[in-house]
DNA sequence: ATACATACC
DNA sequence: TACTGGTATGTAT
């Protein structure tokens, strides 16, 4: 029974191309004439061909899925059945309630603001964006249909009096900044996940909201209205612009326990409860921008995020923290509500029968044998009610691009120059941020809605118009050359830029160690694994080491370079352009058919790319001094630093402090400088670790999940492994992320002891570095024992210096 | 490393 | 007339 699978092209289409009914205030239209209209104004489109091209390759997709399906044996499922509990079970155990996770959301965020700002618009459909697209609409104009991202024509169609209002970025960032003034307040850690959106871990706060007296939790209305009499809930909606009719509403505090009752007058008096406390923030940010938002309450983050849907707009909703009331919640769950899960999963999944989050659960097996590694393990997740308790620290970015869509543009010239004007505002955005990326692409649109792109790598990081141009030209000019004598129709143009080398500084080296200073937490926030690490204790503590430790370092380089105001010091290699000469991409570029201005092109953009070299790879910045030191040899690099610590503390200690006392100091250094390594590396570790093992600290469930063998996984959809395995071995490799050395057991225990060794070893090398003969962690077992713990990333590539280290190891325990 | 697809706002 | 723009991540090669 091929159930579920489109019956017809037309139904299948339609979740690509319909109405997403899904969204709040979409409630009771007319979806089948909506839908018609919809269908009716896109036809025959370009766009429209290519969604129907687009939605035949998830068809595709789904075919081969359920061909797959077909095949699979009674014995494969079992064992897949037993698979997926142990993994449950692990899943399970690791369960977290004890989080109280907050998502919150502004109610039709940029519409709102356009109303308040223009009354009016507030009995009017309207909407955000243009013509062309729409970013967001009113409540009034979702009842016609009209919704975000849909083009502004079709929306006129289903709506004629629709008004359209232009996109007006710099207001809403500026509301947007006044909402996060009140989040600091309750979370000062929270997450921005948009200008109207941010996930708060309230725990902390609620503890010592326990604590606070009345007065801490009254709150005063901003206007204070003519009728003082009126209940606070009145006042709060009148103050509002007309977004609901039917909305829930959040302001009636329902009488709880704790609800302390709103006395009629100019304040309110909130309770000590996480709705009080939730309910006190949402009444905040209406006082403060006029403008309201809803909220979910919840023990994850997946949860928190459905369940501030559910009583939007103007509403909050709280999951209690009990397994029970989230699996209660989770059964009849619309996969497509889960953050994650697209048109495209759902209609996979929908083709198995999965529609619900239970279904989700009771196909577990089947979907382990069908899905990629980390989509089934979402899957399951999901089907538990488990997310991420942890609200990771905003990420360092990884990318950053300009695009841009424009009527048909044919004329290579005019191509060339648009690419030309894009890599301007790219390189305007990334001095910004003082960023340089090592890869530029270059992506294309044609009109017929083809999407293509075009990367390359260079050896250094680059930022500048010219360097970003120099690449994206020619990565365009090839896609030109393959075209012809059929010129590039194109649509869109879009530049990026990524694989960032260093923020502040240059040196990919450097970044560690910067990053790191910054954020107190090193690289390690990025990484992919941290997100469902909480902060340890330990960490907490770096924090204060490294910024005395830091701070001196940065008094000495002050004093330094007070010094030697007059010498060349920073000038020279600081702002050497960064293109290699390796740069150019070996097409052909001149000689062919293309006109002049191909190849007439900047020669100077040519000619200073291609003879700048990569400065970075000739010099070392001292973490101390942090002056250039131009070597390339790790040994003189690690006695210059030497040198410079003994130097600074001497100096610091100058004249003031007797000779045992600057010895101290020294010593303090050192040992600071020991314990933030100590300290981070033990975070790093834990979490590469985690990696392995990732639910916080015992029970494994990556390990199952690396210790599974391919089951089905003919073609694609092979599971991927943590680590290259030897395909006879019997389970998974691990390799220790402080000595890279790869450890063969089976056993996570004997692992992580192994780990714990290398990292001890660490410290009492870093403690002693002069007198300690190394005490090696006995690996396991190793292939290539030196015995010492070198460290190597494992996947960014060092500069091979670092790998090639001699017997004095100071700088790859400082770096990385 | 590159290309493409999916997802989110 | 007209179907975005910015970022991240997963999957396949």
């Amino acid at each position: 029974m091929e159930n579920g699978v489109a019956s017809t092209k037309e139904e299948g289409f339609l979740s690509r191309m319909a109405l997403n009914d899904n969204k709040a205030g979409m409630e009771g239209l007319d979806r089948d004439k909506i839908n018609k209209i919809i269908m009716e104004t896109s036809k025959g489109s370009k766009f429209y061909e290519n969604e129907l091209k687009r939605d035949q390759q998830v068809n595709q997709r789904i075919t081969k899925m359920m061909l797959q399906k077909a095949r699979i044996t009674e014995q494969q499922l079992k064992k897949a059945q037993a698979q997926v509990e142990k993994v449950s079970t692990a899943l399970e155990k690791s369960r977290d309630l004890s989080r109280v996770i907050v998502h919150v959301d502004m109610d039709a965020f940029y519409a709102a603001v356009e109303m308040r700002d223009c009354p009016e618009l507030k009995d009017k459909p309207m909407a955000v964006g243009s013509m062309s697209m729409l970013s967001t609409s009113n409540y009034h104009a979702r009842k016609y249909g009209v919704r975000a991202a849909m083009p502004g024509f079709i929306a006129k169609k289903l709506c004629p009096s629709l008004v359209i209002v232009p996109l007006n970025f710099d207001k809403y960032r500026a509301v947007s900044n006044e909402i996060r003034e009140i989040f600091a307040d309750y979370d000062p850690n929270f997450q921005p996940m948009s200008l109207d959106e941010a996930y708060l871990d309230f725990t902390d706060h609620l503890e010592q909201r326990q604590h606070w007296p009345e007065s801490t939790r009254t709150h005063h209305f901003h206007e204070k209205k003519a009728e003082p009499s009126q209940e606070a809930v009145t006042e709060v909606r009148e103050l509002s612009p007309v977004l609901f009719e039917d909305s829930p509403g959040s302001s009636p505090s329902p009488v709880g326990p704790e609800g302390v009752h709103a006395p009629a007058g100019d304040f309110e008096v909130f309770g000590t409860s996480v709705e009080e406390a939730v309910r006190e923030m949402r009444f905040r940010i209406e006082q403060k921008t006029m403008l309201t938002a809803s909220a979910g309450i919840a023990p994850n983050m997946m949860l928190a995020k459905v369940c501030s849907d559910k009583n939007k707009p103007n509403g909050q909703y709280r999951l209690p923290s009990t397994r029970e009331a989230v699996m209660d919640f989770i059964q009849n769950l619309p996969v497509r509500k889960v953050c994650g899960i697209g048109k495209v999963s759902e209609k996979m999944l929908n083709a198995l029968g999965i529609s619900t989050c239970s279904h989700l659960g009771q196909q577990m097996a089947l979907l382990s044998l069908l899905f990629s590694e980390t989509a089934w393990h979402h899957f399951l997740e999901v089907s538990l009610g488990l997310g991420s308790t942890y609200i990771p620290r905003h990420e360092e970015r990884k990318s950053m691009s300009t695009e841009r869509t424009f009527k048909e543009l044919s004329k290579v010239e005019e191509q060339l120059s648009l690419c030309r004007e894009l890599c301007e505002d790219l390189a305007e955005d990334m001095k910004k941020e003082g960023l340089k990326g090592k890869t530029v692409t270059l992506k294309l649109k044609n009109v017929n809605f083809e999407v293509k792109t075009r990367a390359m790598t260079l050896p250094c990081a680059v930022a500048t118009v010219d360097e970003i141009f120099a690449v994206a030209k020619d990565l365009l000019k090839t896609e030109i050359e393959n075209e012809s004598p059929q010129p590039l129709r194109l649509r869109l143009m879009g530049v990026r830029i990524s694989a960032f080398a260093s923020l502040d500084d240059k040196k990919p080296l450097q970044k560690s160690i910067v990053g790191f200073l910054q954020s107190g937490k090193a690289d390690c926030s990025n990484l992919p694994w941290r997100s469902k690490q909480r902060q340890t204790e330990g960490s907490q503590a770096t924090v204060g080491l490294q910024q005395s430790f830091f701070q001196r370092a940065h008094v000495r380089r002050l004093q330094l370079e007070a010094a030697n105001a007059a010498t060349k010091n920073e000038g020279s290699g600081e702002n050497a352009p960064v293109i290699a000469n390796t740069r150019t991409p070996a097409t052909a570029s001149e000689n062919n058919h293309l006109p002049p201005d191909l190849s007439e092109n900047p020669s100077p953009v040519q000619a200073h790319a291609s003879t700048s070299a990569c400065e970075e790879s000739e010099t070392l910045t001292c973490p101390v001094c942090f002056r250039k030191v131009e070597t390339t040899d790790l040994n003189v690099f690690n006695t210059h630093i030497d040198q410079c610590l003994s130097n600074a503390s001497q100096k610091t200690n100058n004249g003031t402090e007797s000779d045992t006392e600057s010895e101290s100091g020294l010593k303090k250094d050192r040992e600071e400088r020991a314990a933030v390594n100590k300290l981070r590396r033990r975070h790093e570790a834990q979490e590469k670790k985690s990696k392995v093992n990732p639910q916080k600290g015992q029970s494994s469930v990556k390990k199952d999940s690396v210790q599974k063998v391919s089951l089905i996984k003919d073609d694609n959809k092979t599971a991927t492994l943590q680590e290259p395995q030897p395909s006879n071995s019997k389970g998974p490799v691990f390799v220790c992320p402080v000595c890279q050395l790869t450890q063969e057991t089976h056993d996570l225990a004997v692992f992580n002891h192994h780990v714990d060794l290398c990292l001890n070893q660490e410290v009492l090398h870093e403690l002693g570095r002069q007198t300690s003969s190394s005490i090696n962690p006995s690996p396991v077992k190793n292939s290539k024992s030196t015995g010492k713990c070198v460290r190597d990333t494992p996947s960014s590539p060092p500069s091979k210096k670092v790998k090639s280290l001699g017997p004095c190891n100071t700088i790859d325990k400082f770096f990385r």
